[in-house]
DNA sequence: TTTCTAACA
DNA sequence: TGTTAGTA
């Protein structure tokens, strides 16, 4: 019902292009904005500006939010958790090309 | 909406 | 140290 994509609709559905402004970012991690703020200043994260200077979080953004969220929660701090999200961003790049290689070398039955 | 400062746990 | 509150 809701599958009419062939409509005008040209931008497609980007998770990391989505625009949430800082209020219903930080409604929906369920904190304040003055924490999206310090989480950025912290460099956790760095959400997308518009011309006027107003941040747009993107879903993914919403996402690492509730992950650094999880980890303060678990007793890392915003140096901590800035850590964690800079190697599991790697990691997760890494595996990808991983992936990607191994899927390269054995599409099939191998040798 | 943005930024800053102040105070609290 | 991190969060909240109020303000311009």
């Amino acid at each position: 019902m809701t599958d009419d994509r062939t409509d005008d609709r040209t931008d497609d559905a980007d998770p990391a292009r989505g625009v949430f402004g800082i209020s219903v970012a930080s409604d929906l991690v369920g904190t304040g904005v003055q924490n999206l703020r310090a989480y950025e200043r912290a460099g956790l994260l760095t959400p997308d500006r518009t011309s006027g200077g107003t941040r747009l979080y993107s879903p993914d953004d919403v996402a690492r939010l509730r992950r650094i969220q999880r980890l303060l929660a678990d007793g890392l701090n915003l140096a901590g958790v800035a850590r964690v999200l800079d190697l599991e961003d790697d990691n997760t790049d890494l595996r990808e090309q991983l992936d990607r290689a191994l899927d390269a070398q054995a599409p099939t039955s191998s040798s």
